[in-house]
RNA sequence: GCGGACGUGGCGGAAUUGGCAGACGCGCUAGACUUAGGAUCUAGUGUCACCGACGUGGGGGUUCAAGUCCCUUCGUCCGCACCA
């Protein structure tokens, strides 16, 4: 018999499916554990980063599954979107069309895969049954204040026509097509992630199973830094400006004051003065500047003086203020305290313009002069220039200075972070409508809950131009207000997809409810996920959303967990020549070809071996040849012994031949290693490397031992322990395997195998013999032997006499059964 | 600039707590079987001046012992980037 994929995949899957063997239910008697690799956008294929990504998902899934857990593995669809969209454009096909036979394709290669999924439980993001309630989710946040709608300049991709948040412009640019995102003063619907600021940093804690960067990365996100917020009086004028700083221990040496050109107070400002045209000219300017040319570090500072001045309330100076393009009108207070001595950004703006620099902070044991200060001076010092504060440490004096503001009443502490709120309107139409209508009279008026799902029309234009499709659907726009009963208008924005996939793993554990978004019980049964696995790049936007809506979700009482994710791994890509396999460079393989070459079986195991998850993996033909060579190597050797192990015979480890014994100490070593492997460390990798020692091993074991010396029991033993650990790893091939060897069911209802502590004490161990730390000679000797007995035999070998003549033997330091170090003179 | 990860044979990678560096696989070499083999099996495979020495990016240190710890330096990759 020899080892026909083909035939073997498509009978095992099917097998699965029909007797739909991967399906749970909530039990009592089983330990829950919920494996969720990131769900695909169904973008038509599977790629290799996909078949990674649901490869290490399943190993785990069938891992744990074998291990006695009622394991929950689902998969779905993220499945509005542009791309949708953009086929609709280009080739006339409604994207609804699009989507669903792109889903079919990849549902179809994912059954190809043969992964453990439930597929009773299936969501697709873009099904009314399911959008109905991620708008139901937008009307819970609407009702608690935590959506709402405001005017503000915001990041616009002019190529896919629609804005975007702050988490999808990456180096000024689109996330999705790499276009230079612009602003535009528009009014958009937000998500007040913000409130949830404070909680989001501080419960990073209790994500102890996640990568460390993927935590520093959300930290640094969030951005929190306390402050202190100081009111400068506008000279001649009613009317002051607020700033805030984190060094108020430079307040002394303010020189000037700098304020972003869209602050709402410039216009009034600048009325009137000399300046006011200069200033309306600066204005103009920046607010045609895009993301990338207004905030980057290369860019040089600008600015124009306002022809108004402020007073600084600690020491009266009256200092001039000038619109500055590096001042950020989202953040802080939109203008802040410039003391050039003392902040980089301020020194090189007051060389270029020729403002006074004032040393406030000296460094111990120097005296700085203004005048000859090349750079700002922005560490640790003692105070001067500062009245009442002179002398005293600057890190201390911060705390100090901060009392006196407050005090005095020119200010108070603030904390500020630089996460901004989540801005979920999209001018698209393939996404989840925004259940919202206008009413001259009611003003913005949510749809009613009952009223749910706000179906997307079908009557909709998609000719890439102009405003959203969905302006072009009268059925669609015409709705009457749920509270007075006029006629008014639907908002026409859909919701970003990051909506969508916020909350999916939530319905997972209760998918087809039609009265509720899901079960409290059955959430409370199935959350947290226990592993979620996908890629690095969803660090900062669906990691932190997601975090986001069940905190807000845990609020209102919906879930009983505030954090969705226990335990986070982040694989790595997979790479073709050193470069991320991408068509534009050609070096992509389709998962679809290799497994019609090789089987699914070859393609999970290849791409398990390779490299552990989280890093990087080389993609290599030749490995992937290497994997298939190994599987039909296990082939084999089980065919080699099939006639040997097929009676039932117990094991007698008494009866055991030396070469018995190694086999023996191998089987039960290698489960060790397996599950300690896959259970503790996720190193897939080296536990396939152990089952191939194994299999080594036996085939050492057929050649080296005479048949009629062969232990078929032990043989029997050692083949089926193979066959369970390799079943995670390549399933249909050990369920094949599972028939041939004479057994019945299926191999993945086998419960993981045990080793025996017994069987791992050898009789014998060899002890590495070293002089001075190098190895010298190596000692077979009986592992029962105590300390003083093992270094009295190192003493004695040979090799150690001849080398250690003549020589004073300092100390010998012994590590119990592995080495003795002999130190000389 | 700030933050993080990494650097080990010809290649992918092992070495889990400081204890034999290079497991396992690829590739390569030789042999066996064979009409033939790109199948399979067996043996070998870090480097060199090869009974020995050297060797985990470089330099220094701690230690009986360092890929692993400390200092320093170089390089690669990733994230953030005027956040006051």
């Amino acid at each position: 018999m020899h080892y026909d994929f083909k035939d073997i995949e498509k009978k095992w899957q099917k097998k699965w499916l029909d007797d739909k063997v991967f399906s749970v239910q909530q039990s009592d008697k089983k330990e829950k554990y919920y494996v969720l690799e990131m769900f695909p956008y169904p973008s038509g294929n599977l790629h290799m980063g996909h078949v990674r990504n649901y490869s290490i998902g399943d190993v785990v899934a069938r891992f744990k599954r074998m291990n006695g857990y009622n394991v929950i593995h689902p998969m779905g669809w993220d499945s509005f979107g542009l791309p949708a969209e953009n086929a609709a454009i280009k080739r006339g096909i409604h994207p609804n069309e699009w989507t669903w036979s792109n889903i079919e394709n990849m549902r179809r290669q994912l059954k190809e895969l043969g992964i453990s999924y439930d597929w009773d439980r299936e969501v697709a993001t873009c099904h009314p049954d399911y959008y109905k309630w991620t708008q139901w989710m937008f009307l819970q946040l609407y009702k608690r204040g935590l959506a709402y709608k405001k005017k503000s300049y915001v990041n616009w991709c002019p190529s896919c026509a629609t804005v975007l948040a702050n988490e999808q412009v990456v180096n000024g640019a689109c996330e999705r097509c790499k276009s230079i995102v612009g602003k535009k003063e528009l009014e958009q619907w937000f998500f007040k992630i913000t409130d949830y600021a404070q909680r989001l940093l501080d419960d990073i804690e209790k994500l102890k199973g996640w990568p460390d960067k993927v935590k520093i990365m959300q930290q640094n996100w969030i951005g929190r830094s306390e402050g202190v917020e100081v009111d400068f009086k506008v000279d001649g004028m009613d009317k002051v400006v607020r700033i805030y700083t984190t060094r108020p221990d430079t307040i002394y040496g303010v020189t000037y004051m700098v304020i972003a050109p869209e602050h709402p107070i410039v216009k009034e400002l600048i009325k009137g003065t000399e300046q006011e045209e200069t200033c309306k000219e600066f204005i103009n300017k920046m607010s045609y500047l895009n993301e990338i040319d207004r905030t980057s570090n290369e860019v040089e500072k600008e600015g124009v003086f306002t022809g108004r001045y402020v007073i600084n309330p600690l020491n009266n100076d009256k200092v001039p203020l000038y619109l500055a393009n590096y001042v950020l009108a989202e953040y802080g207070t939109g203008a802040v305290m410039a003391v050039p001595a003392h902040d980089q950004r301020d020194f090189e703006f007051s060389k270029k313009y020729g403002l006074p620099i004032k040393v406030v902070i000296q460094p111990e044991g120097q005296q700085l002069d203004a005048s000859k200060m090349t750079e700002a001076f922005e560490e640790v010092g003692y105070l001067t220039n500062s009245g009442k504060f002179d002398g005293v440490r600057s890190d201390e004096a911060i705390g100090k200075i901060i009392d006196y503001i407050e005090q005095m009443g020119y200010g108070e502490r603030k904390v500020n972070f630089r996460l901004r709120d989540w801005l979920i309107s999209r001018q698209r139409y393939w996404g989840a409508p925004i259940p919202v209508i206008y009413c001259d009279d009611c003003g913005i008026v949510p749809v009613p809950e009952e009223d749910l799902p706000v179906i997307l029309p079908t009557d909709v234009k998609f000719s890439g131009q102009g405003e959203s499709p969905l302006s072009t659907s009268e059925t669609f726009i015409a709705a009457k207000c749920p509270k007075c009963g006029k006629m008014g208008r639907r908002e026409i924005d859909t919701m970003d997809t990051f909506v969508c996939s916020s909350w999916y793993y939530l319905r997972y554990c209760d998918p087809c409810n039609a009265k509720e978004p899901f079960d409290k019980e059955s959430v409370k049964y199935w959350m947290p996920v226990d592993q979620y696995i996908g890629g690095v790049e969803h660090a900062i936007l669906h990691l932190l959303y997601s975090r986001f809506f069940m905190k807000a979700l845990y609020d209102m009482g919906y879930v009983a967990y505030d954090e969705p994710f226990t335990n986070l791994l982040t694989q790595g890509m997979v790479l073709k020549d050193g470069a991320k396999m991408s068509k534009s460079l050609g070096n992509v393989v389709s998962p679809e070809e290799i497994i019609e070459k090789y089987g699914a079986d070859t393609a999970r195991l290849f791409i398990l071996f390779a490299s552990p998850p989280e890093k990087d993996l080389e993609w290599s033909d030749q490995g992937v040849e290497g994997c298939y060579r190994f599987i039909n190597r296990v082939w084999r050797i089980i065919n080699d012994f099939i006639d040997a192990i097929k009676e039932d015979q117990a094991i007698d480890t008494s009866k055991f031949t030396a070469e018995d014994k190694k086999l023996w100490f191998m089987v039960n070593n290698t489960i060790k290693r397996v599950t300690d492997d896959v259970g503790q460390r996720f190193n897939f990798n080296t536990a396939i490397s152990a089952i191939m020692e194994l299999v080594n091993s036996l085939y050492y074991y057929k050649d080296k031992v005479a048949d009629e010396s062969k232990n078929s029991a032990l043989l029997k033993v050692a083949i089926e322990n193979m066959i369970i650990m390799l079943a995670p790893f390549i399933p249909h091939a050990t369920e094949e395997l599972w028939r041939i060897i004479g057994k019945e069911g299926s191999v993945h209802d086998q419960s993981w195998p045990k080793y025996d502590p017994d069987a791992l004490i050898k009789d014998e161990i060899e002890i590495v013999v070293q002089i001075n730390g190098k190895v010298r000679d190596k000692l077979v000797i009986p592992s029962n032997l105590t300390k003083e007995q093992v270094e009295e035999q190192a003493l004695k070998c040979e090799k150690i006499v001849a080398e250690t003549q003549g020589k004073n033997v300092v100390k010998v330091i012994s590590v119990p059964g592995k080495l003795v170090n002999i130190v000389v003179k």
